[in-house]
DNA sequence: CCATCTTTGTGCACGCGTTCACAAACGCAT
DNA sequence: ATGCGTTTGTGAACGCGTGCACAAAGATGG
């Protein structure tokens, strides 16, 4: 998870002492929390005073087992046979989150992402306030993006003393990526979003997560083209596939290893997914 | 992670057959690949021959012997003693992925997320076509992004039979969003990314991976957070903590209860509200 | 107060993913 | 040929995450 996800290198070597620790959430249902968030606001704003695990578990597209032992790890806040107060978990979820609290970001790199970043209503709504925007071209400085200045990265380092911010987005070219990235943790950041694609490398202590555009649409690209093989596959049912092989042939040209490769992926993926019925 | 993941929603339940059957990519594996493409296309264009598992793991940033656990899925495309044929690998892995034939996509609403990806080197330089870009502003039809001209959404179901589009990216406000996925899917879609912060419902056989920009400062200001409170309680080292509390005591920290819940819930809320009209 | 119904919270089992550690395979020098 | 150093490929163990299934807990009605 992904999800997977989606830090870059996420060894952590205290997660097992986390989680025995009392307190400490597991990764995934930190990851699942701010889903859980938003299906439960949009339930505050229509005034819904209360909610079972299996409506906003369907609201936030997952399973409603997982939903319920996710919300154990923050503690008991449901009432059995009735579900869940609303605001009551929106307050503890966003405490848990740590969004009760204000946090300055930098977004660094004003090209069309950090100017749609910029623009992002996501961030604001959450706490996250946008303390800077840093370009290193002097043409854009002083320029308004979503109403702020666009200021030089000459100025990051002052930017984050005085505003203490210790998150920083880095929406460079990639070959700027590393520079950056070093400049922000010297400078006190310690928690990174990159959407450069680079990987960086930082001092322990300090959190990187990384979101790559291209990535997902290759993931998509290799299931669709898993579909379409399928389909082919289906239809036309070929001969006993090529030899287990050994290690014996050596990849020599580009076409050898094509066929076996494509013989075999087998056809499950028709009847994949059962799930993710209703949602909204 | 990250899904990190990242996936909608991923269970899967055909996945152990997958795996038994002959070829059968691991998800996990899959979502590394475009990882090692990426490092595998910076060597080669250094005009680096060969690799080894530990050093292209650093590149890509994993451990390595993940990396050639990864690559056993594939095949064996590695020489004991020598390492791994840079230029052969990115074939490979290339192909496997999907990214050896053109993916036409749709754009679906061109704000100014809309704008940055179609401004996205990422996507053009691995075989993905960007075949139209697509509004529901008729104010926008005609103006030229990224060197193409927006087209009305009345044009999205021609467009996809003709150009044979089967991945779509959904970057409209989050209102719009099911009702462009269903547009979408009717009209032949059958992979959708998507950037609004909502759950989409599709039917059996189509994907879906969402990216929310969000929710990945959300995790950030967790483990921010965290840091903060560790640092603090190093430092104070308060008492004994709470007990280990059956239901009964109700976290007071703040105030008391529901109604502290209500009230701080209810700033946070304020905050909240206006919510994501971004992304479009 | 008791019975019944609803829904939470969680013990448990299972499967996926990660990592370790090592034998097999290869290049190369002698 | 043989031996040595290097690196791959993978068997096996382990830990995390997921989902099932059920007992406990509260609500509700009589």
């Amino acid at each position: 998870m992904a999800t997977g996800r989606s830090t870059q290198s996420n060894p952590n070597p205290a997660a097992g002492a986390r989680r025995s620790r009392g307190r400490g959430i597991p990764d995934a249902t930190v990851a699942r929390l701010p889903l859980y968030l938003r299906a439960l606001t949009a339930l505050s704003e229509r005034s819904v005073p209360t909610v079972s695990s299996e409506e906003l578990a369907a609201a936030a597209g997952v399973n409603s087992a997982k939903l319920r032992k996710d919300f154990s790890y923050l503690g008991s806040y449901g009432t059995r046979g009735v579900g869940y107060d609303v605001e009551y978990l929106v307050y503890q979820i966003s405490r848990e989150l740590g969004l009760t609290q204000d946090w300055p970001v930098v977004i660094v790199g004003i090209g069309n992402l950090g100017h749609a970043l910029a623009n992002y209503g996501g961030f604001a709504s959450r706490g996250f306030r946008v303390a800077a925007l840093l370009d290193a071209d002097s043409g854009l400085t002083g320029q308004l993006v979503a109403g702020l200045p666009v200021r030089h990265t000459d100025e990051m380092e002052e930017i984050i003393r005085t505003d203490r911010v210790s998150i920083g987005v880095i929406t460079t070219p990639p070959g700027a990526a590393q520079q950056v990235c070093d400049r922000l943790v010297a400078a006190g950041v310690t928690s990174i979003l990159n959407f450069a694609p680079t990987v960086l490398s930082v001092p322990d202590g300090v959190d990187v997560r990384k979101v790559d555009l291209s990535i997902e649409l290759q993931i998509l690209a290799f299931h669709e083209q898993r579909k379409a093989g399928d389909e082919l596959r289906d239809a036309e049912e070929e001969a006993p596939a090529a030899p287990p092989a050994a290690v014996v042939s050596r990849p020599e040209g580009v076409a050898d290893g094509v066929e076996a490769a494509a013989s075999s992926a087998g056809r499950v993926g028709v009847a994949r997914q059962k799930f993710e019925e209703a949602a909204g």
